[in-house]
DNA sequence: CGCACAAATCGTGTCGACACAGAAAATACA
DNA sequence: TGTATTTTCTGTGTCGACACGATTTGTGCG
């Protein structure tokens, strides 16, 4: 609930950067469920607590509204956008086949560069498992498919894909620090699996390795929810 | 060049309506053509044109950034996005498989509301090619295909195949003003085969009908484009 | 005691003004 | 005449203030 750091009573920051600032805080603040679902946002209060007039902190309102993640109630308040669990199907749907096909494309299309992005944030992602951190393993395994994304060099999947990616974190999160936090290990090797699919240009197996790694993330997801459902309707 | 419509001086709209009736305008705008890509758009000139202040027009500015109408050049200005003509491919990737994707879920999920709309847009379009109004054609088999999209219910695969169906409506009014403005009729009867295809809920039917529409625009796209090439480099 | 109505409160939507960045114009110099 | 430097100018980024809508609180009447 702590302001996670003061900013500099004012200036110290570039002129123009001001939105962008807000809204990398409010993403990330969000996406980290800092900010839960629901929670109005007050753009005075935010005014205060980042030291800034209200209109860099409405034009990072309005992105955000933008990409789903805050609800925009006319003439009333802004507010985190809830997470929807019985209407995770689409998403599910939707993340299974964004795998697929920016995977299938980063197979076909990626440079000796991309392999090497793509590299480090696994080796990120295993260091996260390593380390038992689960918040880390999110976020790491974000940019792991992100980075897959980009060297897929298809505008529009990489963007649906992010937006993707960042509403799973904000469902994983909300699952891994309630419930268990043994982080499978497994995860690790199917990314190997992925990155040597892409590698040998193998566009059949690099489909059918994504579809299976969707389908065992949801597969988990689903597990936690069901348990969280059994959770919330005790006997 | 005239401005559309002379609005009131001021007030006669509503409170909270100023930056969605800017969006309206710049968009449609944008779509038309009205505004060429790389034109720069001047806050302050919009703002005496609309008669209102420049804040709902920066907002309006900032949601057309999000979804990639508008390019914003920091500390400088904000341009209409150039469309793209050495990157069609990915454009034409997505849009065929949004065009899959949403009719097969569409032949899938849709109810009965769904067909009715679905079958009123085929008729808008089914008159506007009768009438030969490229214009009206485009914007309606816009509106055809995102109710196709509506009724597959997946609100993710819904608005990228709206922004790919914008970004089309560009191009296409782009080839169809300068060259040719025959409407082929066979759209007319492909679209009937979809909605057939639909209310028998035949998904690999669906599917297959979807592709082969999708390859024929892109093929008709292909076609538009290399004859611009020539013509845009005379021997 | 409960309900309809009025007043106050809260927060957003909009406005006009100012400050700074970048580009164009003007000037100086070789 | 061409190039480097300064100045002007255009237009965005940010600010504080006001106005209106919605909600809540307070009040009067049945």
């Amino acid at each position: 609930m702590a302001p996670p750091s003061k900013p500099e009573k004012s200036a110290e920051r570039k002129r123009g950067s001001g939105a962008q600032y807000v809204y990398n805080i409010l993403r990330n603040e969000i996406i980290d469920l800092t900010l839960e679902p629901g929670r109005p946002i007050d753009e005075i209060q935010l005014s205060e607590r980042l030291q800034m007039s209200r209109t860099p902190i409405r034009e990072a309102l309005v992105r955000l509204a933008g990409e789903g993640l805050v609800t925009t109630l006319p003439n009333r308040s802004t507010v985190v956008t809830n997470i929807d669990f019985l209407n995770l199907h689409p998403f599910f749907d939707a993340i299974t086949l964004m795998y697929r096909v920016t995977t299938r494309l980063a197979a076909d299309a990626h440079k000796a560069s991309d392999l090497e992005v793509i590299r480090a944030r696994q080796a990120e992602f295993a260091e996260a498992v390593m380390a038992q951190d689960a918040l880390s393993m999110i976020a790491t395994n974000r940019e792991f498919h992100a980075a897959i994304a980009a060297a897929g060099r298809n505008h529009y999947y990489e963007a649906l894909c992010l937006r993707l990616l960042d509403e799973g974190r904000r469902i994983l999160r909300l699952y891994y620090s309630s419930f268990d936090d043994r982080l499978p290990r497994e995860y690790v090797d199917e990314h190997e699996g992925l990155i040597a699919a892409i590698e040998a240009r193998d566009i059949a197996r690099a489909d059918e390795l994504a579809s299976a790694h969707a389908d065992q993330i949801v597969a988990q997801i689903r597990t936690m929810i069901s348990r969280d459902t059994r959770h919330k309707i005790p006997l």
